[in-house]
DNA sequence: ATGTTATACTCAACTTGTTTAGTATGTCAA
DNA sequence: TTGACATACTAAACAAGTTGAGTATAACAT
């Protein structure tokens, strides 16, 4: 759907080659948007086919060459149109809760443990964005228009890391207890 | 991915047609699994074809029939097995931070309309998740233990929107100020 | 010397998800 | 009586996402 318009918000500020993209997409942007290696590659030839973006070839020395993307007008101008666009809010798929769902088929201590290393998994996510706050968002009143931009995602990264470990603990406190009609 | 054990989850405490299915999906279920109706059809075809599920036609007065689909033993045991696999936490795809992302190419009156315009679809579902909470969770201490796992999933679908809104709030408070640098 | 990890990219098969178009019946309001 | 809406389902093309295999180079540790 916008991974398209993903990548070419992301050249729009430098140019990066397809692996750049790979881990910048499994790493920092990881509260956007994701997106495999395949995937990434897969969209970069398609945009350039059509126009939206333009590479040169880098070669380089002690590791393979790389393919160097930059936009191009054609593509500011697609993501300009779609910009302008209203966005939907994005359906949900949540395979944990599926579980929780059918939980009664399990025995408890499974569905619990899951929940339990979901909890794990976002804490630490959570110290990471928390970690990239600090070190890049100290001074928020001093930011340009363009980073607060940034900051807010990143604070919508860390809004859902929270929501996801107090949900967490709700459902461990509650599928605890003992009292069960 | 889980859309069937989604489907095995629901048709395992009680019997529905595609068309029921796509209703409650669309309806209550839209805090853990989203499907189209055409999505439901293509998965309980291929379902009933592999046998774990199996369907009765229901000749209806009034109204066209409608296939009344149910779990076999062998859908239970492919539940099973799926439920003691462990759930990977769902990859985040938020086209509207996309667009934060790349705001600065479109007026900010743009994105902060937009970011308004789903402050208002969350605080509406929101309201919905909470007349249900009232309604039919209203005494969580008496619940049976397979009524506080739905329970459980019924909190996500609260917290989930209560992340949203507040992100919203804080978004439109940041982006509006003036004093960028 | 061998295996592992990291860089850097391509191809193909497959499963999911979306979009659009049908078929058919009945209710209700303008 | 015409159109909109609700029920109930089918089909098919297309786009997006996943999985697995393969090519190639170089660094680093065992």
């Amino acid at each position: 759907m916008s991974l398209a318009h993903t990548i070419l918000a992301t050249l729009g500020s430098e140019s990066y080659s397809g692996y750049d993209l790979w881990k910048k997409f499994s790493q920092t942007s990881k509260y956007y948007w994701q997106a495999s290696q395949q995937q990434i590659y897969r969209e970069l030839s398609k945009l350039e086919k059509e126009g939206a973006i333009a590479s040169v070839l880098i070669p380089q020395e002690g590791r393979p060459n790389k393919k160097l993307y930059r936009v191009t007008e054609k593509g500011i101008e697609k993501l300009k149109t779609w910009l302008l666009e209203p966005a939907e809010p994005m359906t949900i798929r949540e395979e944990l809760l599926v579980k929780v769902l059918a939980a009664k088929l399990i025995p408890k201590s499974v569905i619990l443990q899951e929940i339990q290393r979901h909890h794990q998994i976002h804490l630490q996510q959570l110290s990471v964005y928390k970690e990239i706050e600090q070190q890049k968002f100290s001074e928020t009143s001093q930011l340009s228009y363009e980073d607060k931009c940034l900051y807010v995602t990143l604070r919508c990264g860390i809004r859902y890391e929270t929501y996801r470990i107090e949900w967490c603990e709700e459902a461990i406190a509650l599928l605890s207890e003992e009292n069960h009609e």
